[in-house]
DNA sequence: CCCACATAGTCAACCACGATTGACTATTGG
DNA sequence: CCAATAGTCAATCGTGGTTGACTATGTGGG
């Protein structure tokens, strides 16, 4: 292997320009998220944690449960979403020991918000790609989701 | 917003879904490359010091400055990647101060073992998307960061 | 109907890790 | 000569997590 291969083979995997592109999304994302939110103490644990809250509201526990972390991790977490108003705290009318975690859907703080931190990167991309290829894009990286999904079996 | 928007919505954002992406790929090449190097220790920290060390060689220093932490952390991180033999030391022979920090080119830690373990993911890849669909994909994917790189300087 | 056991959540102590800062030696170079 | 630089060792820090102990509530079998 001549050593002057070696850029030009990082530059060739598709495998490596994905996870650069994704690190820097999420870099620009968390940046936006901050701006969006007016919160500059927002971090990337707190991010990790709304894939797995829904609208329906979730439980503490079962967001632990999903993320594959201990329930003291999450709550601690949850505490200081709600200090920031991400989200709220209900209790459960079937069960009194469990409380539920709710994004506020209206308000300043509400969820869509936290999208467009998100969407400004979207709008950037699909600007410069045109919608065309965007939706073209999105469709191929669905395919790479679909592959790697059945990567997981082995 | 209907909350069970919210699900679809994140499935259409391009950019959700390229960190996702970036992300299980990027779990699945250190799980590779722990296999390919036989080395269960091999961790995140040390993978992101590879893009910073060049064939012909680079100092501490310079890859503390590219990476833009202390020399001290780099210094450690080096020292165990030496006992992975992943890389080894060179004095700098214009400067007895430096020590040069090299990949191995040839025999079992060579740096193309390192290669495989991306490769595996790409070849898997290649095999799903076609050849030609796998080129094409990774152009879009350059574009995201000729994209990123503008959107950077804002 | 209990009582035993499981589950929800919280507080506190502790831990691992990746980093930092500070102090030091050695070498360079104007 | 002396300020700047390369590298190392040691102490410390912040963070994101763990385990353990506790309260309170739910649940199922004798």
């Amino acid at each position: 292997m001549k050593t002057s291969d070696f850029e030009d083979r990082k530059q060739a995997s598709l495998a490596h320009q994905l996870i650069k592109a994704g690190r820097l999304l999420n870099e620009h994302g968390l940046a936006a998220a901050r701006i969006a939110f007016k919160l500059p103490e927002l971090k990337q644990t707190h991010l990790d944690l709304f894939p797995h809250i829904d609208f329906a509201g979730t439980s503490i526990s079962d967001i632990a449960k999903r993320k594959g972390v201990s329930k003291q991790a999450v709550s601690k977490l949850v505490q200081e979403m709600i200090k920031m108003k991400l989200v709220y705290l209900e209790d459960d009318p079937n069960d009194s020991r469990t409380k539920r975690v709710f994004f506020y859907t209206r308000g300043p703080y509400a969820i869509s918000k936290g999208f467009s931190a998100l969407e400004v990167l979207d709008k950037s991309l699909k600007q410069q790609l045109g919608e065309h290829g965007y939706r073209l894009l999105l469709k191929k990286v669905d395919d790479i989701h679909a592959i790697l999904s059945v990567l997981e079996k082995d």
